[in-house]
DNA sequence: AGAGTTGGCATTGGATACATTCATCGCATA
DNA sequence: TATGCGATGAATGTATCCAATGCCAACTCT
């Protein structure tokens, strides 16, 4: 996985498959392609400038991802979750997030919580939808990116990815209203971060995904989409 | 992923990559390709008779089953992981299973529990490594796999398999000691299963995994494997 | 003699061309 | 009219061939 939010500008590798996968990844993440939206390799070959063989190992590099979904003779979708597997990956966050900024809590810097902090103020008057999930984004993954390694880290990159076309729709829905929970929260796990507290940040955290899961649980339209679903 | 842990025989496919792939897999668990072993594209290829292109189809399958890592214009090597890394698998079983074991334990039929109940004795009376890890895994499997769908299980079933070569190298080191722990657990697990005591089997099997990854913390010469680790 | 450079070889990446599969539509038939 | 069969076409799967990369060893130059 590219770690492509961790802000590691990757530098452009000269494989083309790769550049496609990023790419597409680029597309799928902001939304130009949505979830259960067929993918044909002869168009994308083409878009490209390439033939179909690159095509299609970058769509496996996405299905790595968890964005694309690949069925033998018949096609590739951009993946589409139902609400039930929406609520298990965000069931699947409450209990592995809290973990991974255990792993990092002692070896967060002072700058990383100083730019934490910054964030939390952004998010506050962020001037329209993309923005603040790019700062809510870069928040979180301030307090999960310190430690290296950690095949954790990519999981929950995953994670994070398949879910964000929900999760833009979601907030679409709600703007207005519960965002203040959302600051609220984000400023109490902040301070236990400061304090390094790894109990309490955990305990904060998980209840922030888990509100999230209850509130996107009451609205199933977010998952009433066009396109077929095929996973 | 193609559920092999499941029991459920997948029909041969007439896609050459997937069964290159199945094989292949099929060849890590067993352990005929140790971690860190170099994979050759064009010996695989005259292995089985076909092109490179569904040779590597059936890597890039791998590498999303997360048994095989690859490099640009370097090759395909079998996944090694580090005893930190496989530490850390452990954690994240250690907080997921028991999620998924929480999904399962309203479906699971008496049958399931039958069965489960006898490969409790079966692991006991195991004549060798090989059986007890089969048994083993078919029991905690049983648990597992009532609710279908499931990127949960999918999730939990690469951890598995990433961390089979070790778990076999280190059942072979404590063999004798420790094992009569692992079949009490597996007793009190059956039991509150038999309560359909959530909160209880959570706790156990939380114990359960925990318990060997501490055991496999203690032991660093089992990841001390003769060949190249490049993830 | 040693370090940097260059060439060749092994291996992977990609393009073209062909084979195969699957879905769809039309038509014949009960 | 409903059903089932078969042709048709669009998409994917695979083989063969060629290009590009990277490693390693031999060689040159100082």
């Amino acid at each position: 996985m590219t770690r492509s939010m961790t802000m590691t500008n990757t530098p452009p590798t000269n494989v083309l498959s790769t550049r496609i996968a990023d790419e597409l990844r680029r597309a799928i993440l902001s939304g130009e392609l949505s979830p259960g939206e067929r993918i044909r390799q002869e168009e994308l070959a083409e878009q490209f400038g390439a033939s179909r063989i690159p095509v299609r190992e970058a769509l496996r590099i996405l299905v790595t991802d968890g964005l694309v979904n690949m069925v033998s003779n018949s096609g590739a979708w951009v993946s589409s979750l139902t609400q039930d597997e929406c609520s298990e990956h965000y069931q699947i966050r409450e209990r592995l997030e809290p973990l991974l900024l255990r792993y990092n809590l002692g070896a967060l810097t002072d700058a990383d919580i100083a730019r934490a902090g910054e964030l939390v103020e952004l998010m506050k008057q962020a001037p329209d939808l993309e923005t603040f999930m790019r700062y809510d984004r870069e928040f979180h993954w301030i307090t999960y990116s310190r430690v290296e390694t950690n095949s954790l880290t990519d999981l929950i990159e995953k994670l994070w990815n398949t879910t964000q076309p929900y999760r833009r729709v979601f907030m679409k829905l709600v703007r207005s209203g519960g965002i203040e929970v959302t600051h609220l929260e984000h400023e109490l796990l902040l301070e236990a971060i400061k304090r390094r507290d790894s109990d309490e940040a955990e305990s904060i955290l998980h209840g922030h995904i888990r509100r999230t899961r209850i509130e996107l649980d009451r609205h199933p339209e977010v998952f009433a989409h066009e396109f077929d679903k095929s996973d």
